[in-house]
DNA sequence: TGAATTTGATGAGTTATATTCATCAACATG
DNA sequence: CATGTTGATGAATATAACTCATCAAATTCA
């Protein structure tokens, strides 16, 4: 029996999403759920509380004053609820949480296909994972342990780097045709698929050379890694991905590699901890089934 | 897009309830619901969590230590939403709101009646009301102020009587057929309407008389007074209740005096602030005005 | 400058969660 | 031992959360 101007889990959660990223399209990728559900739940909100938490200002949401007010208020209950839950399912015995945010990329292509490996040595042990392109923020976010490029370490948190990110061209055999170990002319002849929160990549690729660089800006555009990686399967056009990403693929034969040539972008896969707390017994046993996974 | 862990509102409440309560059928009573609501919510959040709040001991809940762990964590919570919720509204400038826990049959005789007074002066203040038999917690329980007998005045706070508990006894004039000023004896002939929560009270009426104190407790049982004032408009039987309570109905003539006599209790309705706090300036318009009230 | 894209809001429908009614068996009380 | 209380549960109902589709306003880009 919730009074009439108690919130909802959902609508505090869209609110303190939109705060923070802007816009209720952003909250609902954040959020996994549609644009509509977010929009709708800001409004039951601010229904509720008789309250514009927002300003709409040329259908952008600025944050009013209360709002404002309101918005570490609302985090802070957030973070408690799912602190003081986890910490009772641990006292339970039962069963343990683990909250890990990583690289949607590295989720699926790593670190789930090796998961049987944590579970079998750690049974007790639930995974709460949370696939996440932009960098994790220890003191919002519910997550005891991050892996992300090193380069989006956020301050406050200590970075060990676990596997080097190295790019290798790949492509199905179908496109290939056979060929192997192309040029970077002969690459520019086929369509390169684009990943679009790394837009330079080729760009990279190609600095040695005289490509023309527009040529290289051709092809399907997707988001991550692994939806580049599908699409190369699909022999939509050749792909520059992490090694690491594509080495399943590879060791399966639905991909080849298009080139000789290896590209270091200089950045690295980490597992990032938040400073100032000492890892928990679970932590540790993660970190030290990571470090032995890696090295295999 | 709650995490599978993530806890409801009414799951919190519903624990909380019954871990201050005691029992599933004494926190749906405090919540509004059903018995079944209350201890399906708690089914789903020890689901939810994979941990047992509660040990069932023959029938009874007994929290267990997991339960107890997060007992505190639950209700501040709660608290803090409503704190925060309750500020935001404030802040808003629109409305704020003042919480007020009242007995139940208090609410319905005298202050809702007397209400559109108070909005008169007061139109953007609006009003959280909630029934309540049981003493309030300052500390616990979102109210800003209360009004109850001076007797269930809680520890850290402070207590100014408004009006004096007198018991009167009335019955509705078709059961009197005319006769008024009824004897003790004559009383006793007629049958005696039950307030299960004052269960002594016609004991004390016949105290300095010679009536047999088993003839005294015949009628039907009810748990508010307000209910005692319905059953006797309605012919059931005499009821004995505060003259503030009765007030109303006597002055319409659905209800008439049975007795000339009139009883002190040496209890009193008292308003009742929380200690250690600068009543807000809400608070102190609601007290003015309940004041000047019941001095009319 | 115009086309394409992004954005928030909203009607209507669907799905998930909260709640109720009714019932049962275990337990407590006088 | 009869009666009342209690928590749990099947089935049904009510409410909240969410989706799909669409629109108009605003922004972006060539």
């Amino acid at each position: 029996m919730r009074q009439s101007y108690t919130p909802s889990i959902p609508e505090l959660q869209s609110f303190t999403a939109c705060a923070r990223l802007g816009t209720t399209t952003l909250a609902a990728g954040h959020l996994n759920l549609t644009q509509s559900a977010v929009s709708r739940s800001l409004a039951t909100l601010e229904d509720r509380l008789g309250v514009a938490l927002f300003n709409r200002v040329r259908k952008r949401l600025v944050l009013s004053p209360a709002g404002h007010a309101f918005l570490d208020k609302a985090e802070a209950i957030l973070a408690q609820l799912d602190d003081a839950s986890v910490g009772v399912m641990a006292f339970g015995g039962r069963t343990s949480i683990l909250r890990i945010a990583a690289l949607p990329s590295f989720v699926r292509s790593w670190l789930i296909p090796r998961l049987p490996g944590f579970t079998a040595i750690a049974p007790d042990i639930s995974l709460d994972i949370s696939a996440r392109l932009d960098p994790v923020d220890f003191i919002r976010d519910p997550v005891d342990l991050a892996i992300m490029r090193k380069t989006h370490q956020p301050t406050g948190s200590t970075a060990e780097i676990i596997l080097p990110e190295n790019l290798v061209v790949v492509a199905s055999p179908a496109l290939l045709k056979g060929a192997s170990n192309l040029s970077d002319t002969d690459l520019l002849n086929l369509p390169l698929l684009q990943q679009s929160t790394r837009p330079t990549l080729w760009l990279d690729w190609f600095r040695d050379g005289d490509a023309d660089p527009r040529r290289a800006l051709r092809g399907a555009r997707l988001d991550h890694f692994d939806m580049v990686i599908d699409a190369a399967i699909a022999g939509l056009g050749v792909g520059i991905v992490p090694h690491v990403i594509a080495r399943q693929s590879l060791d399966r034969g639905t991909l080849v590699l298009a080139s000789g040539r290896k590209f270091e972008t200089g950045d690295a896969y980490a597992l990032i901890l938040p400073d100032g707390q000492e890892p928990s017994a679970e932590v540790r046993l993660f970190r030290d089934w990571l470090r032995a996974a890696v090295r295999r």
